[in-house]
DNA sequence: CTAGGGTTAG
């Protein structure tokens, strides 16, 4: 039926426009009222609500219209699966990943490139990079022809695993090989190098990436705009952000929350506001980054009632909090000197099912330290199962100000001792001190030892 | 309809 065919085209394309706008009741809706006029829907309706589902409420609504469609006599494909396998590995469900590749298998449906794909990406994502090199391998195996797609995952993963070099080193042999690298390669590895805190090798592919010919697009700008400021480069930074909005790139809030964050972290406020007004003026919704960022602002500002404000603002358009969320609030909190509001929200966040979240406990240990209270801190550090460096930084720092050398030497010595990386100027702080207060032999002690630890951990 | 960029702690 050619005007039918036609007509479920149509139908698809409306519910992936709503869709993507996140709003999936309008989305059922239309799927209602096409079915009331004839218009029947066909696997890739579904398979886009399935999508949806999966992406935006759980993977339990996505699964009910996996039965739905069977119900209107319609198979799952393996595009179905595929989006139900990305879900439950974007939730981190391994085994759950690994059930529906069974499942979908059992139900003779042969797994595609994009399945191995996606299972090797879910790999990477729970910190599994044999497992996903294994899926690699077995890619190999097959009689398919890796995609770019492939690479891509791959060059991320590794880099996201801590392989930054491996990851240079698949994407210099991909390119003898033959391999004409696209702009999204180019933007992994230079995100990955970037995270890795390689700026000086992220340079260098970007500097490739130019005179390869290709055009950079929005995500190079805003991933290298990042790479600027991470690296202290703030007019650079901002030279990009002006080029990129000059060239007429679509301006998201990825570009304008990577702005407003550099400039709350280094303090400069006015044009951290600045662009906090210009984001609000491109009249786009906020998804919750853009909410996090912001409120971050408030927060840093020490306008604690704003910001709870936003949040208000933030729950009503229904966006649910994140731990970025909480870990800013909590900060917020502590850095307003509301340490019992930080302490108790930091109970919340848990009770919430935010289990283990690291930097919001940080915050709260800086926070009591600051507040005079380092016993207390000291007390929950001690009968806590996560710390990092960051956390015994908090505490010898905040225990050398406090004129407590011998304490802080001890607690640096157990940090160097686990491998954490702790800053030379809060090293020096502690030895400084001891030789001060009359402990010069410790100091010479705890010297020594920080060298074999160096020598050790190479940190 | 299925990968890549942005948000938190010294």
């Amino acid at each position: 039926m050619r005007f039918g065919g036609f007509s479920t085209r149509l139908l698809n394309i409306c519910i992936a426009s709503y869709c993507r706008a996140r709003n999936i009741e309008q989305a059922e809706v239309i799927l209602i009222d096409g079915i009331r006029l004839g218009v029947l829907p066909d696997v890739v309706t579904y398979n886009t609500l399935v999508d949806a589902y999966c992406k935006f409420v759980d993977l339990d609504a996505a699964y009910l219209i996996l039965g739905r469609m069977m119900e209107a006599g319609i198979s799952p494909d393996v595009v179905t699966y595929n989006s139900l396998i990305a879900g439950a590995s974007r939730r981190c469900l391994l085994l759950r990943t690994l059930d529906l590749f069974d499942e979908m298998c059992v139900r003779g449906i042969a797994p595609d490139l994009w399945s191995y794909n996606t299972l090797m990406h879910s790999f990477f994502k729970l910190g599994k990079p044999e497992e996903a090199n294994r899926v690699f391998q077995d890619i190999w195996s097959k009689d398919w022809l890796p995609c770019s797609d492939t690479y891509n995952i791959m060059i991320n993963g590794l880099c996201k695993n801590g392989y930054s070099e491996n990851a240079l080193r698949l994407f210099r042999t991909l390119q003898r090989r033959g391999f004409t690298p696209e702009v999204v390669t180019y933007n992994v590895l230079i995100n990955g190098l970037c995270k890795a805190e390689r700026l000086g090798a992220a340079r260098k592919i970007l500097q490739e990436l130019w005179l390869s010919g290709c055009q950079p697009n929005a995500y190079s700008y805003t991933t290298f705009m990042k790479c600027c400021f991470k690296s202290r480069k703030f007019n650079r930074g901002l030279e990009i952000f002006s080029e990129m909005k000059g060239k007429g790139y679509t301006f998201d809030s990825f570009a304008y929350c990577t702005v407003i964050a550099a400039f709350v972290k280094i303090g400069r406020m006015e044009e951290a506001c600045d662009f906090m007004g210009q984001m609000m003026d491109t009249g786009h919704s906020f998804d919750i980054v853009s909410y996090n960022t912001l409120i971050n602002l408030y927060c840093r500002q020490g306008k604690m009632e704003a910001a709870f404000q936003l949040l208000d603002e933030m729950e009503k358009e229904g966006w649910g909090c994140d731990v970025y969320t909480h870990t800013i609030l909590i900060n917020g909190l502590c850095k307003s000197g509301n340490i019992e509001g930080a302490l108790s929200h930091l109970q919340y966040m848990r009770a919430m099912g935010f289990g283990s979240d690291l930097v919001a406990f940080n915050c709260v240990i800086d926070g009591l330290c600051k507040a005079g209270f380092l016993d207390h801190a000291i007390t929950m550090f001690e009968t806590s199962e996560l710390k990092d460096a960051y956390t015994y930084t908090s505490l010898v720092h905040n225990l050398c100000k406090a004129r407590r050398f011998r304490n802080a030497s001890k607690l640096l010595l157990s940090c160097l001792r686990n491998g954490f990386k702790i800053p030379r100027s809060t090293q020096r702080a502690v030895l400084d001190g001891l030789r001060e207060s009359g402990f010069s032999s410790e100091a010479r002690k705890l010297q020594t030892k920080i060298y074999m630890a160096r020598l050790l951990h190479s940190i």
